[in-house]
DNA sequence: GTTATTATTTAACAAATGCTCAATAAGAAC
DNA sequence: GTTCTTATTGAGCATTTGTTAAATAATAAC
């Protein structure tokens, strides 16, 4: 039989501290959708909803009540990791005109960096592009068509050079080698993990 | 009912050409590791066993009678796709005093990365990473104890650094930069693969 | 305190999935 | 052709897993 946090027993079935026999649909959604996000990220899509909540110290069929089926659970989370995480910003700063290509450069790949290389969107991404590439697929192109063209353009401008004759391919195959070894930071740290930590030294801290 | 390729019909269900309806032993084990490489790197190693053997044109039980589980058919595969691929020559090639250092550095990258950037190693290895990490961690350490040592040793000696007092994870840290740049190829055309073939040029044609 | 609402659980189903074992039949040896 | 070996299949079992529907109980409203 489950036994509820608040009753007799505060065992500590649940990990986020003590939470109500009922919980606001609000706060309940909330919960499940931030302990998702952790789990997928963790275990991939294939992941059991039954072992999801019971994380959760709830039974699996609440799930249905909030979300009528596992793959709207799944859209939810990845809404809330990629889409929810993508910053217009970032098309203005490129397109500032009063900055400097170094300047740009420079202060996008930090903030991008910070908000891209976490372990949840890191091995989102991954476990997407091994299996449907639902994920990966769009946020590749919301990155090919909002970002990387002015990237380019920032490039060109810099190195003066005249904009017709220059092989966008080997403009694109440049900028994807920076964008990959930044991505790859992100690679070694949250899927090969321990792995490489006992020869290295730890990346910073936390998320 | 299953029909087989040598009866009325020669309808092909299998791929690879045409099969008797009985093979020798030997000869059925390499078609099931062959095909078992292509199929876990493909679909990871959650891929079902009907759905691996529905290709052979072979029930899924035939498989027991090769492999007595399923951990062990992706053992073998673990063996043949990243033991059996670790060149020896390797080792050989960066202690060999005769060569200079840039050329023991090119010559070991090209080699090596034809070895590992192949749709199967690249995908395999990834696909552990995310889960279990049981074949990753065996393969960094192969790395970590046998090569890279070697490459830092390399670069020391090139360099007039005197070993004992440089920072080695500092040069650790480059190394696997350099390493990681050369393996994100490989991600971004076995995982990603179509989500940039859009925008970039395609890699050369096949593994 | 009684009632109404609804968050949550219990029971159950159907399909998927790793695995076992007895039955079958292809091919070799005679 | 008959016999023997064994590669291969078919039926079935126990779990797992996404999903449904009815029953239960916590909370708010009266």
């Amino acid at each position: 039989m489950q036994i509820h946090p608040s009753e007799e027993t505060s065992s500590p079935e649940i990990k986020e501290g003590f939470y109500p026999k009922r919980m606001s649909p609000e706060k309940r959604e909330r919960q499940i959708v931030n302990h998702a996000i952790e789990f997928f990220a963790k275990h991939g899509f294939d992941g059991q909803l039954r072992t999801l909540t019971e994380d959760l110290g709830i039974t699996h069929t609440l799930l249905y009540h909030y979300f009528p089926t596992k793959a709207d659970l799944v859209e939810r989370v990845y809404q809330e990791v990629v889409v929810d995480r993508w910053k217009p910003e970032w098309q203005n700063l490129l397109s500032d005109n009063e900055k400097s290509t170094e300047s740009k450069f420079v202060e996008f790949y930090i903030d991008y960096a910070k908000t891209i290389l976490t372990h949840d969107f890191v091995r989102i991404l991954i476990f997407s592009g091994l299996s449907d590439k639902l994920f990966s697929d769009r946020f590749f192109k919301l990155l090919n068509t909002k970002i990387l063209p002015l990237l380019i353009l920032e490039t060109r401008k810099y190195c003066n050079f005249k904009s017709e004759r220059v092989s966008s391919e080997k403009e694109m195959e440049l900028l994807l080698g920076l964008h990959g070894g930044i991505f790859y930071l992100g690679v070694r740290r949250w899927i090969y993990g321990a792995s490489f930590q006992s020869e290295t030294n730890q990346m910073s801290d936390e998320d």
